[in-house]
DNA sequence: ACGATAAGGTTGACATCTCCACCTCATTGA
DNA sequence: TCAATGAGGTGGAGATGTCAACCTTATCGT
């Protein structure tokens, strides 16, 4: 049996890795954590990713109000729509209105969808332990405000450049 | 005029932030990031940000063998076909005979792709500065290669943990 | 040599994400 | 009070990413 990848090319590919902009790094490792949290959900569950996104905030049970809870996770209005109906058609989440706002809802785990979030959260929570631990203490360190001073940086689209008509 | 956001919500949100996952805020800055870039694109080419990333890394010169391309992107084979396809369809690349491997091809800009590259890149690198200087020099220092060690570790998905069955 | 195994590319089905138009409700300011 | 503006949610179209099946070609072990 021969190796996992044809050598020459990986090779190749780690000396031009090196080069590439942060953004690219961001994106494949972006990739490479979805699909391995995928790997781990379908080992203990059956929910898909925006699903368990969904799942965990509500589960931490710091805010309830839907807008509150789509900021956090950043989705889209239109995506975070359909997959919050998707998950009450599962029986996982509750809807309620708002005290208010008439125009957004409370948002709950049902018994069943707290059942799915105690059967994924220690294997997640594992993992997450180990992506901490494959890090130096320096880089645990410093790793949460580098990405959200990336995250505000990466919220301006007219940043210094002399071609910006 | 009132605020941007409902500022509740939006307080509401930066509180939940800081308990996230690793995972969660990595997914996040690659959505921002990814938007940033489509708004870049959009002000100074017509390119799409799949096509940009190809054409970005075919531009390197570093590599021209598909599969050494295709491992440096990290793309799904699949895309990856379609995205190459593509770009020759618009005349931005040419595709060749690999020399030893016939599975494989050769890829290259044409004029007109080396022409969208020079279009794009001072933009795109302006950015890419922009970015690095958020950060403090401490966390620029260790941010790629913390990067690197996270990416490493969302390749493994039998981690140390107690449930696995 | 030669069969077994695996990589590379293509295709099609599907999931996820983005964007736009639309409607309702909330907030602002005159 | 009320018109203007903007936020929240929905639905649909299209881009992007994932996955599995298939074929061809390369590599390994015998």
């Amino acid at each position: 049996m021969y190796s996992e990848d044809s050598t020459a090319d990986t090779e190749a590919a780690a000396r031009i890795e090196t080069a590439l902009p942060l953004s690219f790094m961001i994106h494949q490792l972006s990739l490479k954590l979805a699909a391995q949290a995928r790997a781990v959900i379908a080992r203990h569950g059956d929910l898909t990713l925006p699903h368990w996104r969904v799942i965990r905030v509500i589960g931490m049970e710091a805010a309830d109000g839907s807008t509150a809870i789509r900021k956090v996770l950043d989705f889209d209005k239109s995506q975070f729509s359909k997959t919050v109906n998707q998950l009450q058609a599962r029986g996982l989440v509750a809807i309620a209105d708002h005290p208010t706002d008439k125009r957004q809802f409370r948002l709950s785990l049902t018994p069943a969808g707290r059942d799915a979030l105690d059967q994924l959260r220690p294997a997640l929570d594992a993992r997450q332990a180990f992506l901490m631990q494959a890090l130096t203490p320096e880089e645990q360190a410093v790793i949460r405000s580098a990405l959200v001073k990336l995250g505000q940086a990466a919220e301006i689209t007219d940043f210094p450049t002399g071609k910006t008509p």
